[in-house]
DNA sequence: ACGTAAGCGAGACGGTACGTCAGGTCTTAGG
DNA sequence: CCTAAGACCTGACGTACCGTCTCGCTTACGT
């Protein structure tokens, strides 16, 4: 991927009246390791078409805001991280998915591209619509079908579930946001006996 | 307020080497109106010296980081906006409470200002460490107070208090960062259940 | 001048968009304007770009130091207004010349120019060497030529011509710096004498 | 003198209602050292004051602009560098003059102030008014007298004594001013030749 | 087969904010 | 009345990014 984002010498032309897939890995690899390398404050659009060798306009013509960005960015490697676990035990199947994230999150892209995504909804409105139409869903999804599959199962409610998973996934996000991930697989897993009764 | 901030006709002179309080309410008001209006994308350093007709320097002096002037925009209202009720019931105290709360964060100045100085502590490691020691202690001990008061009664265990503290915290961040705080007693009401057992 | 003013005519080596003509006039001629009304000391960049409607970015990018803008307006005028006369006859022809050229320095852009150039160059090392490569060589060549003339007539030694133009260039700069360029052809006619033999 | 300008732990405090003359000393030995390590660029009144431990109030009250604050220093130092030679022959005198007047001037503060003063007074009416009331006058004295003693020898007319010394003065300001004044004695003596006849 | 339309890298453009610095004015507090 | 200290407002500094635009190409697709 880094050799695509340093394809300097021959410049990337066009391929015709589509989109050139070459220049979407640039892109999104360019963003990702300026977002690993330099933060959300030193994020830029700029940046990024100097890095991937893109022009700008090719970036706002297919990630028109920098949140388009930070989910497509997380979506390639979160899926790709963590495995959903199915031990037939909610307190077990959710303290390692959550030991996992927490870990996901604290390797550098992953950690850095959400808190991103984060503050950019709040800077946004846009972003804040993306944040809510294409990535919590998705992202949502994992957690809820550890608590679906535990209803399933009679270890809760069934019309309790979508009040589980936010609640879990607020602490979640509480934690990251202020820099809490330390991995301490006791604290989560003292954490979880309020989900599961 | 706005008469403060609006001063502009005598340019406001020093009053010898000591800080000027007219310059820092006229300040704090014009960071506070700025963010009512547009938010953390449209607050900027230069914008709040011209409103509130001060040097931009006299602002860096006070307060050297934006996340400061969002704790000192937020602390100012929080207190005086919220009482904390005390109905020697777990449940009735956290939902009065924190209904108030969403209902102070729907009312503008209060949510902008939580959600400007979150987005801010993910771009600047200063912010977060602000966040973090001169915000979140004094922020989460209302909370706090609510469930220590349940312990003494024996509603729940003192060993818990922090641990529900942060599930509750991490919830109400969520939906505040989620654009989800409409006022829904029933909701809020129906969530305290797990923090209450 | 000519050579920033000049537009490649034929194909260019790299392809992007091209600097528009249009804002290089109206930043040199805010610029102009600027130092007519303000001198050298109301002189900012800021509010060339203010004027010209032009952002400064542009401006550091194609003048990276004010003197850069100095000499770009002073070669414009220059050339256009003082023809180099030729009586055969030294006198005659620095009598004539010096008066012009006085003349051109009281008319307004012309000498506030020129004088803020020389303020430039004593505060900058970058501006010192521009007025030294880019400017002087260009500068002293029409008094030059009029010393290279007399000597092939013979009014003077060829091996004299370079001292006797910093002999006459430093007075007239004296003149300008300390305000003394009054048209006065008397004076100038009587100088001439220590120039002639 | 560094002592003085460094005085910075026991404050000088106000000797009652008249002027200081420890002030004034740090203030003019703290302006000369500034110049001295960054030119005219980087002389500030604001640093002048935070060398010299003084008020800014209290260097504007003796010294209304910049240029005065020139004047008085290359005053001190000129005088006392310089002394007059009397050969009996113009060529001679004005020879060593020059020499030494070169050499002062490559010396750091006295070149940097006579330069700084020179652009002042092309930002400022006032500080032009000053170069030429409190400056002008006194400095061209010197080789005035040395052009006068000529005419007493006869070795020149006694009524082209002004312009000789302008045309003199002029050109070494050219030299000064784009940085030529390297200690050549071989060209100052070969451009005497046209002020001697 | 060929014109058109879209995509491409490049980069200029007018703006605006950044955080710093200097200018001058003012006030206090202390001889 | 003078001095030191330093807060105050103004406004310039030079840099960086914003999002839009124009440019000269290249390629695929629909006619």
């Amino acid at each position: 991927m880094s050799d695509v984002a340093k394809s300097k010498p021959g410049r990337r032309a066009s391929i015709g009246s589509r989109r050139n897939p070459q220049t979407e890995a640039a892109v999104l690899a360019a963003a990702r390791q300026l977002l690993t390398e330099r933060g959300y404050a030193g994020f830029s659009i700029d940046e990024v078409a100097r890095r991937a060798g893109a022009g700008k306009q090719s970036i706002y013509r297919w990630w028109p805001t920098k949140a388009d960005l930070f989910i497509a960015i997380y979506g390639i490697e979160k899926n790709a991280a963590i495995a959903l676990p199915n031990h037939q035990d909610l307190t077990l199947d959710l303290t390692q998915y959550t030991s996992e994230l927490w870990r996901f999150w604290r390797h550098n892209p992953g950690g850095r591209t959400f808190r991103a995504l984060i503050a950019e909804a709040q800077a946004s409105e846009a972003a804040l619509r993306a944040l809510r139409t294409k990535f919590l869903p998705e992202r949502l999804d994992p957690v809820r079908t550890l608590f679906e599959r535990a209803a399933e199962r009679g270890e809760i409610s069934a019309d309790e579930v979508e009040d589980r998973v936010q609640l879990w996934v607020g602490f979640n996000w509480f934690r990251l946001l202020t820099g809490q991930i330390d991995d301490d697989a006791q604290v989560i897993a003292r954490m979880t006996k309020y989900l599961v009764h």
